[in-house]
DNA sequence: AACTATCGTAAGTTCACGCTTACGTAAGAA
DNA sequence: TTCTTACGTAAGCGTGAACTTACGATAGTT
């Protein structure tokens, strides 16, 4: 789930079933893809997700689909009308 | 491309940079997804897309994102309000 | 019948991905 | 200083996806 507070990287990895060093793995990449920050205090490091991350990333998502869906969209309308009798 | 008339299997393959039974097998799930019908002509085999199969794939990714992003964007604009600086 | 063209299918290979195990590091406690 | 806690990182492994090579099948042609 996508959350709001920090946590630690240890407690984030108890709540999945695969071992802490992945999710560390896992964070690395989040991480570098600006969807989540790190902070160090003392001995833990605390994660939270970066909203203007993932404002970009739904910004991104809602183009792509836009752009490919209403291509499709076109390709199958005029495919319709090409059509003597649609099957459908 | 989509296209809306037939083509040999042989000359979808020319288009692309792998080998032709390697289309082949794409052909085969495409076919049986549904997004593809196949036809034969004395020893070739002509493939068109197939309308009905791209309505339904449209109409699957259509509702899948609106819901996902409808998800994302309420996520987001939870974390907006509840800080009390946002940073952008 | 023999040969060619067009394809599908089987088997095996390659490769990237996500994981685990093992180890290193830094901070705090004893 | 030594030990413990909370991590990241390196190396290596298993697996599945997508490809290639090799082969078989079928339709038309000579």
């Amino acid at each position: 789930m996508v959350q709001n507070d920090e946590k630690p990287a240890g407690e984030i990895a108890s709540n999945f079933p695969i071992s802490r060093p992945a999710i560390s793995q896992h964070l690395t990449v989040l991480k570098f893809a600006g969807l989540i920050d790190e902070r160090r205090s003392g001995v833990k490091r605390l994660y939270r997700t970066r909203v203007e991350g993932m404002a970009e990333l739904k910004e991104f998502l809602d183009n792509f689909w836009d752009n490919r869906l209403e291509r499709l969209k076109s390709v199958i309308e005029a495919s319709e009308v090409s059509r003597k009798e649609p099957s459908w």
